[in-house]
DNA sequence: ACGCCTACCTGACACGTGCCAGTAGATGAC
DNA sequence: GTCATCTACTGGCACGTGTCAGGTAGGCGT
């Protein structure tokens, strides 16, 4: 009855050598030359006493983990969020590594969360405030923010303007979030909405941003609407910052007793899960969260030394047409 | 540059004292006396150098670290899952642990995931196979599986036939998954279903199981619809697993003509965050995933010997009564 | 018999921490 | 003056591992 667990002493003793000589068998190491017998032998008495050794220990002496930090505060879930951690999962584990998710919830959290583990990485889905940042620093943790994928993260927005084009559409809207955790999204796809219409010389694109959270309002947004189709040059189809202000968008659109897509065209972003349960299905865009998810770990085996300077990446992302355009 | 991180010997040596003192003060120990004047220059010399103590020389010291392992193999939980996981980090976090989220990729994965970091409690939100149990036992970490709450997790499906009957419906019919990662929830789901009914007395519901995944078939479910609705006794509701199920419920629906709730009454379950936004919205049942959460760490506590055993779990939950019933 | 080489194995240190046992000096009681 | 008591501190061990320098025994050539 719960004899304390055995160390590689325990293994050395039944199996009559040495405890070097147990790490050498353990760790595999080839410069040592250990015969075939005692090496059996070990690995016999490693079987028996269901040997594992103590990640702490072993951490103490290299000096550094194999633990790879996510710090996600409060992405809200999405279908996108668990491919992203399920992938980076994968790949952090195919290098020997260990992934773990951290909820940060409030800013000053970390410390003591890095009193408990000591990754050897660190990897941000949100902006660390700049104390977060100079505590990694002392700790010379690596860190690697999301924020680095800036280059191709206006994309996703370009493609809505693009398809709706394509669909006949030139008098268009863009609803977006004033969520400060989700500027780092909401920002870049703003601009790329934008840019895209003023590269194609569309007419002056309107544009709204809704409060955070689920408390989004049906009736905000139904005014919102109602404005803007009272206009002169009344608007013909909104683009959203996602699926969840998209459907927000059919739910209203439907208050006002318009038909889409025929009256308003409504454009989602993500694929996310409900995506083609809305009525009208949701066209939308889909991101390739997983490749987002290995391009980062590129970056961060980069900044850790081990690899090249990945590529600039483009999100991978296409139009997944239903019938809401 | 880049020296490396100050120990607990450079405090001392800085403040001219032993390390012994330096771990007295740092640690606050009301049981060693330590002259003022002395604690003041041993906390400047730490604040001085940014000391942080290192997390796997701990551990090791102490023989067991401050590491909570919730191990999630991809519950597809929604809005659910992230309320639980916050509450969860907040209250481990208050009893001076942290709590870090693991996605289970593979069965084996389990070894390797501990080799790098090891908890003083796991929280298995889905079962583990009988070798995963084992490994834990041999290195003597506790294991609390959300299994236990057992006793209450019929009570929202109950809910879902009293609100039904209450608005005037007899004859039911239960839309559940066949999925095996979430029979853990979908079991005691059906058989509370079916308890009420009987309890009841209403004529004998219709079952029917959807394969799992998002590849749920509309065309399939559209099927079963027509099917239950042909039958002489037609069914007029449909009580669905979660809200997933229940939006493409209503999408069926639809395809069929039929008018929600007046043709045929759809009732979901999570208060998903699409809830509102379907057409009609969805009247479902709202789970206190935080008081779960709650739930799951006094248990937890009692596990590591640090409470009482906690009185039986009755799931709070409550009808959230919008459009669809 | 001697030195040298190789194959195989071991003793001992270091990582950074927490804490027990012990010590030097001051204070007080008789 | 002596002994006990208290304050304020320190020396050193232990946790379990990885690794390096060294040690032993046997074989081989001369």
């Amino acid at each position: 009855m719960a004899k304390p667990r055995s160390t590689s002493t325990d293994i050395a003793r039944r199996a009559g050598v040495s405890r070097a000589t147990v790490s050498y068998v353990l760790n595999g190491r080839t410069d040592q030359s250990i015969s075939p017998a005692t090496r059996e032998r070990v690995l016999q008495a490693a079987r028996e006493l269901s040997y594992v050794p103590n990640a702490a220990s072993r951490a103490l002496r290299a000096g550094e983990s194999r633990l790879v930090l996510l710090i996600n505060s409060g992405v809200p879930w999405s279908t996108n969020i668990t491919d992203f951690e399920d992938e980076l999962t994968r790949v952090v584990a195919a290098t020997g590594r260990t992934l773990m998710v951290w909820r940060r919830q409030g800013p000053d959290d970390l410390a003591s969360t890095l009193a408990h583990l000591e990754p050897c990485l660190a990897i941000a889905l949100n902006r660390l405030s700049s104390s977060e940042a100079a505590l990694l620093e002392t700790l010379q943790i690596p860190l690697v923010e999301s924020d680095l994928v800036a280059p191709g993260s206006d994309l996703p927005a370009r493609l809505q303007v693009q398809h709706l084009v394509e669909a006949g559409h030139e008098r268009l809207a863009y609803l977006t979030t004033s969520e400060e955790s989700l500027q780092r999204f909401a920002t870049p796809r703003t601009s790329g909405f934008l840019a895209a219409c003023a590269e194609l010389a569309l007419p002056k694109p309107r544009l709204a941003a809704l409060p955070g959270g689920m408390d989004i309002s049906l009736a905000a947004v139904t005014e919102q609407l109602r404005a803007w189709l009272e206009e002169p040059d009344p608007v013909t189809a909104v683009a959203c910052f996602n699926d969840f202000h998209a459907a927000v968008c059919l739910a209203a659109a439907a208050e006002l007793g318009l038909w889409v897509p025929s009256d308003l065209a409504v454009m989602g972003l993500d694929d996310d899960i409900f995506a083609p349960l809305t009525r009208p299905a949701l066209t939308t865009i889909r991101i390739d969260a997983k490749a987002f998810a290995r391009h980062l770990w590129d970056l961060a085996r980069h900044q850790l030394g081990e690899g090249p300077e990945p590529e600039p990446f483009l999100q991978p992302s296409h139009v997944v047409v239903r019938a809401s355009v």
